[in-house]
DNA sequence: GCGTGTGAACCTCTTCACAGCG
DNA sequence: CGCTGTGAAGAGGTTCACACGC
């Protein structure tokens, strides 16, 4: 089982393909092509086939891909066939926004905790989740295993919450924080960065072409 | 004023650089250098210089770069300079947390309207905006003129949203909603996929290292 | 000495065209 | 005949090392 190391390029188009196969699995189709992925995903036929052919033989030629032996294999490559729980850090609008969504995707993620600082928030029910108060961190954390924590807290409270998870032992965050920040050892933290999504739709409005 | 394309992967590093300048800025720092703009990106300043160079000279040697002509510079590279409004469609938890968050950024997007399909939600106040139908979507739009418009509507609505905003004119679109959709010709689209962040956090846990 | 600007080497990713198999 | 798998060619982006100017 030797694993080379996946771009993060290539781990996103996985899973772009994983989320069209969900879909296409839950609508009952059994054979899906690496042209209907590709539509699907925009880019070009033959970019699918290099994905996919480089993690094994996934098809069968003159056919196309079972649906879902394909969707099994790239959840195995991505590593979410059982995906770690998820906890949300500041139960604001962002924080439910994302409970109620059920973290605007169809994957296996499932909201396992909620946390906020602020007094009057604690004990709130969210999606049938208590809000819990950050110093309970660590003890749900120890209960939960591994775990990715959403941090969705108010302006300038970043770092705060980034320090909390990481020592309460998560070693993966997202944050909707888009402050500076001082990653601890270990950690890896990712951004949803929607102030560069609006920059670069602006580029495209403004620009020749 | 030839304008050469862009790539997508520069233009996202050029609005990084904005946002680090701003924080400089309003630090009441008045110089910048690649090395601290690489550190703040986690990239090398190497290609920070590069990046810059390619669209004039910007900096003074042996010193670095003046906050505000960069921050200058670099805006109107990415054409937010004077940047166009935002209307969200969708006023739940997520239309919601957009609008109290201030778009999540300290870029100088502003929220200009927001719309919802359902009656109950027309006319209650968020963050000082009116919630209006989406049949008004056209006569607002043409008020406001060149928008971007933020989908976070509910799980299936997607691409009636985006159809009612090309309708209405409006030529950039970002979604929240990752269902797949029809794009009508001329318009832009982009997806903020929380989902996909996740899956990435959870490849990196899971993989070796 | 310090920090920028840049050509050249380097490397990664994408595209193309086609062989191969059901 | 249809669709996958893949070597080869090409494009694009990154790193390196150093010259230049303050």
């Amino acid at each position: 089982m030797t694993r080379k190391p996946v771009s993060e390029r290539t781990i996103r188009r996985l899973s772009h393909y994983s989320r069209c196969l969900r879909l296409a699995k839950s609508r009952g189709e059994s054979v899906m092509t690496s042209n209907r992925l590709a539509a699907a995903c925009t880019i070009s036929s033959a970019a699918v086939r290099k994905d996919l052919s480089s993690f094994g033989e996934f098809g069968r030629k003159g056919s196309g891909y079972d649906v879902d032996g394909l969707l099994a294999s790239i959840e195995d490559i991505l590593g979410v066939a059982d995906p770690p729980g998820v906890v949300i850090v500041g139960a604001g609008n962002m924080g439910r926004a994302l409970i109620a969504s059920g973290l605007s995707g169809s994957s296996g993620y499932r909201v396992r905790a909620v946390f906020d600082s602020d007094p009057a928030m604690i004990g709130r029910e969210i999606g049938g989740l208590r809000v819990e108060p950050v110093d309970a961190l660590s003890r749900i954390l120890r209960e939960l295993g591994e775990v990715i924590a959403v941090l969705a807290v108010g302006r300038g409270g970043g770092q705060a919450a980034l320090d909390r998870v990481a020592a309460a032992g998560c070693r993966a965050v997202l944050s909707f924080n888009l402050e500076p920040m001082k990653v601890p050892e270990g950690v890896c933290l990712r951004f949803v960065e929607v102030s560069t999504e609006l920059d670069i739709l602006t580029h495209a409005l403004r620009s020749p072409r």
